[in-house]
Order: structure tokens, then C-alpha cells, then sequence
DNA sequence: CGTTTTTGACCCGCGC
DNA sequence: GCGCGGGTCAAAAACG
């Protein structure tokens, strides 16, 4: 009866109430910046106002409804402009390989994945080997700011912010880097 | 062979 | 009411 687009909506729906939206824009010639966990590109549109096409992702994990979308920065191609889209209903999945956690990789311009949610961010998380996979994309990516979202709101609004780079205000966006997108808290809804 | 990527089509919401 | 833009799904192809 409920066909795809059904469900689909009466997801987008559920999600809408739920919605975590954070946009990253980090400096990278490509597109393919690992965050720790595994997506699966499912569609790419051309936006109209931008000459770059933008890439949908979602992750593998079974039962996560985290979405992510990648474009390039209209105004600084050199940029990636990664917005992530609901939650991860799980922890990082240790589906990335054992990298040397042992590296330090968190410096000068690399911003940490450090949790700033403020009470529970000493959490030995970062300690797990997924984590070391995200350092290293940070190493290899620098994020040039942040914008963190915890709810159903215009996100391109959001974006608009960053076009503040260079005016001082990404020093502050950038102190926003710290939160994580994971961490938030598992949703008991799906799971 | 299984999984992921690719591309087109479809659907929905919003604006005019 | 129609058109535009954006987002998602689905089937096939490519890749490991």
C-alpha cells in the first residue's frame, strides 16, 4: 500500500521532529572525507546555484536513518561543503581499519573531534580505532568551520554564515568545530 | 559474488 | 494550477 515515497515521507516527517543538522565545511580538494563511518552515496543532483553537483549519502549501518550530503563550496571550490542529517543509531562501527591511534594529529589548524557537549566529552570514545580513522581525515582535511544545528531549521541559512570567512566570525564558528556530529545520543524511537 | 557507484526518473513542497 | 528545485529510490554497471 505505502509506497516508497510513502514511507519515505512519513520518515521525513518523523525525522523532521528529531533532526540534527550540522554543516562542515572543510578545506578539501576532494570530496571523499572520512568521518569515521561508512556512507553509501545514493543519489547526486545539480543545484541550480551552484556549478557543483551535490552528492546524497547515507550510512550502511542497519537501522541508521544518518544522512549526509556533500557539495563543493560555490565561492571557494577548494572547499567542501558536508552536512550531516539526523543521527547515527549506533556508535562508530569499527568497519574502518586499525589505524595508529597513537598519533597525536590533533594540531595546529586541525580541529578535533573532541565532544563539546560538555559534560560526558572525556568519554575514551576518541580512544576507539574508528576514532583514529577520523583523526586522520581531520589531518588530512582542515575543517574550516562549523555549524551546528539541533533541530528542524534552515540549514542553508546556516550556511550563509560561513560566507563570514576571513570577517573574524569563523574564529567562532570554528570554536563550534569541537562538537562533534556523534555523540548526540542514540535515538530510542528506531532502536 | 557481493557491494557500491552511477544515472535517470519520480515525488514532494513551495512559489508564482 | 503549474513550474521549479530539491531529495530519494531504483536498476544496471563497475569494482573489489
Amino acid at each position: 500500500m505505502a509506497s516508497v515515497a510513502d514511507t519515505m515521507k512519513m520518515n521525513n516527517k518523523r525525522n523532521k521532529n528529531n533532526l540534527s543538522k550540522i554543516t562542515y565545511l572543510t578545506e578539501s580538494e576532494s570530496e571523499n572525507l572520512e568521518d569515521g563511518y561508512k556512507w553509501r552515496k545514493y543519489g547526486k543532483k545539480s543545484l541550480k546555484k551552484s556549478p557543483f553537483p551535490r552528492s546524497y549519502y547515507r550510512c550502511t549501518a542497519i537501522g541508521c536513518n544518518a544522512k549526509k550530503r556533500v557539495e563543493r563550496y560555490m565561492d571557494d571550490p577548494t572547499h567542501v561543503l558536508t552536512t550531516y542529517v539526523g543521527l547515527h543509531a549506533h556508535d562508530l562501527p569499527p568497519i574502518l581499519p586499525p589505524p595508529s591511534r597513537s598519533f597525536n594529529l590533533y594540531n595546529n589548524s586541525t580541529v578535533s573531534p573532541k565532544l563539546g557537549k560538555g559534560s560526558d566529552e572525556q568519554k575514551p570514545i576518541l580512544s576507539d580505532a574508528s576514532a583514529g580513522a577520523r583523526e586522520r581525515m581531520y589531518a588530512n582535511n582542515t575543517i574550516t568551520s562549523v555549524n551546528v544545528r539541533t533541530d528542524s531549521d534552515s540549514c542553508v541559512n546556516d550556511v550563509g554564515s560561513i560566507e563570514n570567512i576571513g570577517t573574524g566570525l569563523l574564529e567562532d564558528i570554528v570554536n563550534l568545530s569541537s562538537i562533534a556530529p556523534h555523540y548526540q545520543h542514540h535515538q530510542p524511537t528506531s532502536l
